[in-house]
DNA sequence: CAATTTATATAAGTTACTGATATAATTGGC
DNA sequence: GCCAATTATATCAGTAACTTATATAAATTG
């Protein structure tokens, strides 16, 4: 499979494909990295997302076996992150709640992308800046759709 | 820290940070999931961008100690993904060279994120499609700048 | 050329996962 | 309404991939 076999769009998606996977390589790097795992870190974000979720829906959601999430979650809960309650609707669920620690994990981590992000930005042309800033709804939409976000 | 700390853009930065945030959530749970740890990925990743390259080189860039990374390019060794050989100019060093093998991992990963992006690219309207077209130069660049590169 | 520095390897311990199985609550057929 | 099957979570044992500390060998420096 190669780029040749994707010409039917207004956009090369391979280009888009290897200027995304560039943009993530570099702003993976940019938060400081605490010792929190890759899926500790992917479920806070779920959760930041929609919150509360039960194990299974964050199992599946994050791609790793629910005995992985149960202990996963108990990990989080020692170190208050987020918290288990249960769904007064079905005695066998556990309801995983983020506490705004949790939160705080989340989102001073975005701020530390963003502040990182700006510094290359002022690098950028204005027309460039431009260019990028008139993609950012097509950008959301298109994250949507892969998110599986109804229209 | 808040979006209110970035004004000074032609661009919103947070906003392209959230959008590339959600754009990365999806598009890496597009590649089939095989069982390589993230880093080994990564680590392939790297020495596509550039191959050879030494043990502390790896090990700088991945952010894992020296020893994570030596463990883990004898893994990548037994796997046929990656060589180790000497350096004829320092007798010290290892250089890591990936295999076509160890190539055609990140690859055919790539082949499905861009094949999974274009299936919802289709659901993008022309305008939408164009305004991202015509910002990957900008996002490119910027990922130039982020991942060091030379103007 | 001895001492220091640099590059990699090894050893021991820890953490986060998997797979298999257990427990408890709910649902569906009759 | 009750029992079997299903669903949701937890636990246990084992493994893979990391960490820190230390060892070994080659290069550099004074």
């Amino acid at each position: 499979m190669t780029i040749e076999n994707f010409p039917n769009h207004e956009l090369d998606v391979a280009e888009l494909a290897m200027a995304l996977e560039q943009m993530t390589r570099f702003m993976i790097r940019l938060p400081s990295v605490d010792k929190m795992s890759f899926t500790s870190l992917s479920v806070l974000h779920t959760l930041t997302l929609k919150s509360p979720l039960r194990l299974t829906e964050l199992a599946a959601t994050e791609q790793v076996t629910q005995s992985a999430i149960t202990q996963l979650v108990t990990r989080l809960e020692r170190d208050g992150l987020a918290e288990r309650r249960a769904d007064p609707k079905d005695g066998r669920v556990v309801q995983v709640h983020i506490t705004p620690e949790g939160a705080k994990v989340i989102e001073s981590r975005r701020d530390e992308r963003i502040a990182g992000l700006g510094r290359y930005v002022d690098g950028l042309s204005l027309e460039q800046q431009q260019s990028i800033a008139a993609a950012i709804p097509a950008l959301q939409r298109l994250a949507e759709l892969g998110n599986g976000k109804q229209p």
